[in-house]
DNA sequence: TCCTAAAAGAGAACAGTTCTCATATAAGGA
DNA sequence: TCCTTATATGAGAACTGTTCTCTTTTAGGA
């Protein structure tokens, strides 16, 4: 918690409860779209306007407190997670899961250290890994 | 043309005017959305409903003539490239070039093919590259 | 040519997100 | 601690993208 305002006071944002309780929403719940966040806060903290929660999290993405999730539906979902990961998605339903792997990582590295893309510069590569989740 | 018809046909699909001009859309525009489509559509051919939009290209992803594009943005991109293929995604806009290479998913095969991931079948690995495209 | 299942059209309904503007509040300074 | 003010929040309207409903039209086989 005082984590949380922590990251807050770090990017020059003034900490209130709704900032407060969006971030920790992100970081309790796996790849929320904006209306878990709603629901999670209503339920444990107390009520919050949904323009509030669409505003805070823009706020944050602008100071890389969280990211956006890409994926081929029309909701977007959001991410807590920072250091550098890829995606597992169920090709049944909408299940996503972290993939942290330093050694593909490298691999990648390598690979496009060595093999440009012709007018392109590269920021960062994320891999969408489609399959079954076993249980 | 005749193209067309054939893969309609082939999936066992009718061949309406509107078919014929939406798979034709999604063939010459770029990754466009459903809006792209209706627009290129009416100035092109003529009217066409939102509402058969979507469905002919829901009909289309069931079908496998068409996929999805994956991003972080809240409008859904339709792709006519079949064969496996990634992404390169502006840092900057929306511009999303086809990234094709082979000897990256032989590299990327050969690895997962030793380095399995616990309860989970992988089926599909798309690359995001993000980054600027020079000009 | 006729018949019928399937497709398309029009627009209402819906969901997710953004906008507007009045009110409330965080936080720095007196 | 109390003011002050820039900033944030709330409530709900507005907007955008997508889906649904229901009627009319049409493709394509008999």
């Amino acid at each position: 918690m005082a984590n949380i305002k922590n990251k807050l006071s770090e990017k020059g944002l003034k900490i209130t409860p709704q900032r407060l309780s969006i971030l920790e929403a992100v970081y309790n719940l796996s790849h929320p779209t904006a209306d878990d966040i709603i629901k999670y806060i209503r339920q444990k903290h107390s009520n919050i306007a949904t323009g509030t929660v669409y505003k805070v999290l823009d706020t944050f993405i602008q100071k890389g407190l969280i990211k956006k999730v890409t994926t081929d539906k029309d909701v977007i979902r959001y991410d807590g997670l920072l250091i550098h990961h890829h995606h597992l998605h169920s090709s049944k339903d909408i299940l996503i899961k972290d993939y942290i792997d330093e050694e593909l990582d490298k691999i990648l590295n390598d690979y496009f250290q060595k093999k440009k893309i012709k007018n392109f510069k590269i920021e960062e590569i994320t891999l969408q890994i489609r399959g079954k989740f076993k249980k």
